[in-house]
DNA sequence: TTCATATAAATTGCGCACAATATAATTGTG
DNA sequence: CACAATTATATTGTGCGCAATTTATATGAA
């Protein structure tokens, strides 16, 4: 009667530790960026659509406010991001890009294909690895 | 000319919002045995081979000191495992089963199951997941 | 209108994760 | 043997990530 508690069985490690990799991977790239990864996916999203709640950017990036008002803090410390509560409902905060966070995407441009490029993945793996990866994470819900 | 700087294709994020969720799946059944989910990684490994140094830990959990130590103090404090300077090397720390940690095994048996099922993969998906980020992990080095 | 309920952020507290540095023991080379 | 270089762990500091709680605002039903 064999258990399954044994390390390289698991799936989750595997996972655990790409997803690990990946953020070590880009971190030299946003470190010239002054970005840490989860902020650099609040400038993701904030490059798509500006002026967004905290709400918002949380949905999206599945993180509360217990991360991101922090986060978001420093984002705008750096003056990436501005923080001005919302006058239509004073219980939302709008996070709006500064001039400079808009800036910012320019130099931004270069990372995905250099991120593609040091992480040694061919396309195929990389496209099938996005697939089931969506197919797993959106048949759950 | 169109850019890359979109949430939605990154493949970068599926991956981290879904080892986030992973380890999200497993708290519950985690918290009743008292650990979090990196020293359950530790416990797999300890229960695969006891006593090895934090060194050895280390690697095979692709975790450095500066995480292993406060980590492993806090499974001390808990009676999972003790620390023990080598006498052979004292720069080594041997981490030992206790027997609470030995015995600890056997509540854990049911958690490999138990996460399959919550996960809702099926055993294909689950599969092909696994060899597709084995072979991404592995090519790499 | 009033008051319970819901919602949005913020706060607190804990545990990683990792870079950088420090400390101490060991090893290798002349 | 001496001593520089290496190795193993610990420490410090910063930034998530999340549970639990708090504060403030808004909403909805009686």
């Amino acid at each position: 009667m064999k258990d399954h508690l044994h390390l390289n069985e698991q799936l989750c490690f595997p996972v655990y530790v790409f997803a690990k990799e990946i953020i070590n991977q880009y971190r030299p790239l946003l470190d010239e960026l002054e970005l840490t990864y989860p902020q650099y996916l609040v400038m993701l999203v904030l490059w798509e659509q500006d002026k967004q709640t905290v709400n918002q950017l949380g949905e999206k990036l599945k993180l509360d406010s217990g991360t991101l008002t922090p986060l978001l803090k420093r984002m705008e410390q750096k003056e990436f991001v501005s923080r001005v509560r919302s006058t239509i409902d004073e219980r939302s905060v709008n996070i709006s890009l500064t001039e400079k966070g808009k800036s910012l995407r320019e130099q931004a441009q270069a990372i995905p294909q250099k991120m593609v490029a040091s992480m040694g993945i061919s396309t195929e793996d990389l496209e099938s690895l996005k697939n089931i990866i969506h197919k797993i994470t959106n048949t759950r819900k």
